[in-house]
DNA sequence: GCGACAG
DNA sequence: ATCTTGTCGC
């Protein structure tokens, strides 16, 4: 009953297994990189997914995954699904997506409206093999996905102009990986990069209009709220 | 060898 | 990521 047609929760390409070394990560991420979609459009997305973890160790411990959908343009919260677990893999700069997302698809699992947008905590393709969480995440569910993070992974950038719109590219080796952008005035900016099936300027654009006078975009702040509503119980 | 390093 | 009240600034 969790493979018919009818079927009313969300499915997703199982492309491989998360026990995995590190060694053997990298490797997984530089081939699935190749097959990371950096153009498209969304004309009018109807929902809206927000996905965020909350993790109470830096090695291994429970963690509390959260995914969020909102209506559009409303914004307003129409379905939130989270999973507590185990969290076995230890946090490694550029190796994230191993240590998250096996929660964050158990979530994704219980979703039943289909977003036709997904913005993601972490970076996109503003990585070092180019397949941060939010590129890896889009591979998965195959849905347009953005890489929304707080701070800077990798590349080069010149602060943006302080008010909310303004952005300037990351670069990484001379190639663009993503923007520095303003979603706030006077407020430090996110790193928006594509994650899958998205053009940069669509991703720009989509952040800005998530956007309700945070710095955070809606989907990412209520993910991040229905994560933390457990981090009493995480440990 | 040294510094950097999403969450 | 997480521990956490008041406080400075637009």
């Amino acid at each position: 009953m969790t493979s018919n047609r009818y079927n009313r929760f969300m499915h997703f390409n199982r492309l491989h297994d998360w026990n995995l070394t590190t060694a053997q990560a990298r490797d997984l991420q530089n081939r699935l990189a190749l097959d990371v979609c950096r153009l498209g459009n969304v004309a009018e997305p109807r929902f809206i997914a927000g996905i965020d973890v909350s993790s109470p160790l830096r090695a291994r411990g429970m963690g509390t995954a959260a995914v969020v959908i909102l209506e559009y343009p409303g914004l307003e919260l129409v379905e939130t699904q989270t999973v507590r677990g185990n969290i076995d893999f230890p946090y490694v700069p550029g190796l994230l997506t191993f240590r998250e997302a096996p929660l964050i698809l158990q979530a994704f699992e219980k979703i039943t409206h289909t977003p036709d947008l997904i913005i993601v905590d972490g970076q996109g393709i503003a990585h070092p093999r180019r397949l941060g969480i939010a590129a890896h995440l889009g591979l998965f569910f195959d849905i347009p996905t953005i890489g929304c993070a707080k701070s800077r992974l990798c590349g080069t950038y010149i602060e943006p102009a302080s008010e909310a719109g303004n952005f300037t590219e990351l670069l990484d080796n001379g190639e663009s990986i993503g923007v520095v952008l303003r979603t706030k005035n006077n407020v430090k900016p996110l790193f928006i990069s594509v994650g899958n099936k998205i053009s940069i300027d669509d991703a720009i654009f989509w952040i800005m209009r998530c956007c309700r006078g945070y710095r955070l975009p809606e989907p990412i702040r209520f993910a991040h709220q229905a994560a933390g509503n457990f981090k009493s119980e995480n440990n």
